[in-house]
RNA sequence: UGGGGCGUGGCCAAGUGGCAAGGCAACGGACUUUGAAUCCGUGUAUCGCACGUUCGAAUCGUGCCGCCCCAGCCA
């Protein structure tokens, strides 16, 4: 396997020197208590990807060390959201509660070595006693307490005699260290707390620092990836691994992902859901995995998305457009296109037989034959975009207009004759006649139509209810805002427009939710949960690419 | 004034002493029954800055500047 990037390279290292038998086993360990997102997708690539790529395995492990935060509502998320970017976990889900009696007994090894020790201090003194950035801290009164007394302490805690925050269990390390995870770092809190496995089992619970190595050292995990921001608790996962002499993983660091006109902190998307600002963890706004899935970004445009934007431990902020380029090339090669009018006007084919209907056979991909075609209605009425004709056409506009003749995509060519205007001036109607050779949209005598445009049959059309998203903040960076201002006041306020009176072909009717579509011309879509029978919704995914708006702006 | 990281074209990112990959964006053009897709083309990058080592430095050394992270009984 190729070393693509400094973790690989690293991962390369350990297999030729033979550091963990050549194996290669990673994890994935969320803390149930928020959705995954697009950077929680990046974390799963480098790990779940590391390993298929080195033949490893994969664990994922719920870091539920915390009850206050944590809900099985989101642990079953979690599992849905990894399983759906088809990340190979096996069969097995792990859990840092289910080691809860074995982190147990380690930290009473620890206490037995003089490595741990119970502090009485409350939460305010022992804030003070680790000093500040730039002094060292002091040495807690209770830090040299006995063996015995730290165990029967601890003891006691386990067995519920102390109230919440009364004690915690300490490791005796360095409070003069200028790295302060190493100032007696806390191991274990009392909190009597319902823990959503573990029930009421326990009332003390260990730390991340405390518990994770511990996780990755009993699964066997050889490379522990997280974000730089453990990169200075790494010498404490060391410690306490070897401390305890037991089997050792290397933790590796990388740079968490950052994304232009995104928020991507659980904080932030909770204050999101909760305060009304999206409908939900899977609003298509969110930059969450299940927002993103039901936007209609499939698995495959996220881990492209992932490859693409590398891997270093330089902060950085990762373009969005980059994300959309790699939604629009998937969806492209794998949608079945479709017609769609999002804002109608009708068009009246004079001479065209009343009542006749003909069956036109349209291509499902003008790239990919072998998805087949499938047949669409046209008749004597239709409905084409209003923006597809103008009375007084700017330079370079081939679409309809008076004068003109226009393609209607793999039907006829039909040639302007006139409009029906109501009493304000507007086009209600517009009135064409169709060339009866050229059914299929081939010009008989070879004259080049350069305009083709997308058309519903008026008698045929399904109604649609379709919703257009558009970034959800306005500020490329939604946090560089005022002095008394919040990220919130980067929201964009037109980040979703829904259009109810959408006409679409009839093969639609029976879409079913999570169909993806392009509509032609306008963008691809994918089919809403909320949809019933006789009631269609759309999710505009992504619109597609503008080229006709580019030349309008410069002109 | 503590410790740990990071600085390569607009945005990512290769490169680890031999004369700066690639992707995205942007801009041209070709083609086109989606103004989509596809194809072709376009960048004088003071490699944060300054000294230094070297025949030769983005790569090594020193100093400086800038940005990020750490003082939860969160993870």
């Amino acid at each position: 396997m190729l070393a693509t990037d400094f973790i690989r390279t690293a991962v390369v290292e350990d297999i030729t020197s033979g550091r963990f038998d050549r194996r290669v086993h990673t994890r994935f360990p969320p803390e149930p208590n928020g959705y995954l997102h697009i950077g929680h997708a990046k974390a799963l690539a480098i790990s779940a990807g590391i390993a298929r790529d080195f033949g490893g395995k994969f664990n994922l492990r719920f870091d539920d060390t915390n009850p206050v935060k944590e809900e099985e509502e989101y642990v079953d998320g979690i599992i849905a959201d990894v399983r759906w970017l088809e990340h190979d976990f096996g069969d097995e889900i792990f859990y840092a509660s289910d080691y809860f009696e074995q982190t147990y007994q380690w930290a009473e090894q620890l206490i037995e070595q003089g490595q741990a020790y119970v502090d009485d201090l409350s939460p305010d003194e022992i804030r003070e006693h680790r000093g500040t950035l730039t002094s060292p801290g002091t040495d807690s009164p209770y830090r040299n307490r006995s063996v015995e007394e730290n165990l029967d302490l601890f003891r006691r805690m386990r067995a519920g005699e102390f109230p919440r925050a009364a004690r915690v269990l300490r490791a005796k390390i360095d409070m003069a260290s200028p790295n302060i995870n190493l100032r007696d770092p806390i191991m274990y809190r009392i909190l009597h707390q319902t823990h959503h496995r573990q029930g009421d089992a326990w009332c003390i619970y260990p730390m991340y620092d405390w518990a994770h190595g511990l996780g990755d050292s009993i699964e066997g995990i050889t490379h522990s990836l997280c974000d730089l921001g453990y990169r200075d608790h790494r010498p404490l996962y060391n410690w306490f691994l070897e401390q305890l002499g037991i089997y050792h993983p290397r933790q590796i660091e990388f740079a968490r992902l950052f994304m232009t006109y995104t928020v991507l902190s659980k904080r932030k998307l909770l204050q999101l859901v909760q305060g009304g600002c999206v409908r939900g963890w899977d609003d298509p706004r969110m930059p969450t995995i299940a927002g993103m899935r039901r936007r209609g970004y499939s698995a495959d445009s996220i881990n492209d998305f992932c490859a693409r934007i590398g891997i270093s431990t330089a902060n950085s902020v990762v373009d969005v457009a980059l994300l959309e380029h790699a939604v629009r090339h998937d969806l492209n090669r794998h949608s079945p296109r479709a017609m769609a009018v999002l804002d109608p006007i009708k068009i009246v084919i004079d001479n065209y037989p009343e009542g006749k209907v003909e069956w036109m056979e349209i291509d499902n991909h003008p790239q990919h034959p072998e998805m087949g075609t499938h047949r669409i209605p046209f008749c004597r009425e239709i409905f084409i975009e209003r923006s597809d004709f103008m009375e007084n056409p700017p330079r370079k506009y081939y679409r309809l207009a008076p004068e003109r003749e226009v393609r209607l995509k793999s039907a006829y060519l039909v040639t302007y004759k006139g409009v029906v205007k109501d009493r304000d001036d507007n086009v209600v109607e517009i009135h064409c006649t169709y060339d009866p050779e050229s059914r299929g949209g081939q010009a008989p005598d070879g004259r080049r139509v350069r305009g083709t445009i997308q058309w519903v049959s008026a008698m045929h059309a399904v109604n649609a209810e379709l919703r257009l998203y558009d970034r959800l903040f306005s500020r490329e960076n939604p946090e560089n805002v005022e002095e008394n201002e919040t990220f919130l006041d980067s929201l964009n306020p037109s980040s979703l427009e829904v259009l109810t009176s959408c006409k679409v072909e009839p093969s639609l009717a029976e879409t079913k939710p999570g169909d993806r579509y392009q509509f032609m011309r306008t963008g691809y879509f994918c089919t809403d949960p909320d949809t019933t029978e006789g009631h269609l919704v759309f999710n505009r995914t992504i619109a597609l690419r503008d080229t006709w708006a580019k030349i309008q702006k410069k002109q």
